[in-house]
DNA sequence: TGGATTCAGGACTGAAAAAGTCGTATATTT
DNA sequence: AAATATACGACTTTTTCAGTCCTGAATCCA
């Protein structure tokens, strides 16, 4: 159940990368050589996150993508919203609340669900793409953080 | 990727109704019943909370199961694994590390992904099959979990 | 003892989702 | 015009999920 797809994964490496070159523009083909995965597919993920506008798009020859967000403020959970839309532990969960829910009240799990849900969202939205492209900046907070598992959702309030 | 699976779900749902029966011996169709869901399915989920003993099993007419672990330090995070096995986020977070990754170091989202995933594994230890079971033992503690999300998270180390 | 009840678990099936491919169109550079 | 890139819908293949079916074994009760 908590499994990347294979079209997060590669959105989180592309735009890592896309990140780490920092103004230069990188091509769909380039990413897809340097971590040896499908051209078509990591394509999608690119088009995805563009339409998003977390990255620009540039068409022709010596085209490509730069980013468009601040990586500093660009969180996983948006990067994985983008590409698979928002996903919930339980379709009770979600924006519909009990109403959305096939089992019409039969369920009984929803309320503590809901709870590891907003908790779940909020480790996602604690990890930045500078974060992941940038680690050496980070490196004290890696540390603390790796001590004190989950020490920063603390700080987050929703 | 972070939806739970039916068998997952129905787990939960039993485990928490065998537990708010404190005691009582409760059959696989009685919780089938009460949820409207597949009897054979739900069966599956319970066998393998039985393998890993959170519930005892009776054979025969009356049978059915019981709790055996304290609802109290049951977590969340121990049933699902029970139900789908370790789930990571990626191959290269789990056991193997590195070595277990499909990729050979290709992929650079490796480590920030690990520190994901010891955050989202703290989430899921933080609720306990009780804390589901009893709602209302737990309800001041709910209300001020909903006010600061995740910071029970911080009160775990690892 | 024999039938009813209940769990144990492997084999199988249909449907859905994930992963990947293909083809065509459009934009840009040289 | 040719080469290079993105845009995107359609399609195919593979894998996983969800559910069913069946046989076997334990237990209870009449």
């Amino acid at each position: 159940m908590l499994r990347l797809s294979k079209k997060s994964e590669y959105a989180l490496m592309a735009v890592q990368y896309i990140a780490s070159c920092d103004g230069r523009v990188v091509s769909a083909k380039e990413i897809a050589e340097k971590y040896a995965i499908s051209f078509e597919f990591v394509s999608k993920a690119l088009q995805a996150l563009m339409r998003r506008k977390f990255i620009a798009s540039q068409q022709g020859a010596g085209g490509g993508y730069i980013m468009l967000r601040d990586p500093k403020t660009l969180s996983v959970a948006e990067i994985l919203e983008a590409v698979e839309g928002k996903q919930r532990l339980v379709e009770c969960c979600g924006e519909g609340g009990a109403g959305a829910c096939s089992m019409h009240g039969r369920c009984t799990i929803r309320t503590p669900l809901a709870i590891i849900q907003r908790r779940l969202d909020a480790v996602l939205q604690s990890m930045t793409v500078a974060q992941m492209a940038f680690p050496d900046d980070n490196l004290e907070q890696y540390v603390v953080i790796s001590q004190l598992t989950g020490s920063l959702e603390a700080s987050f309030s929703n």
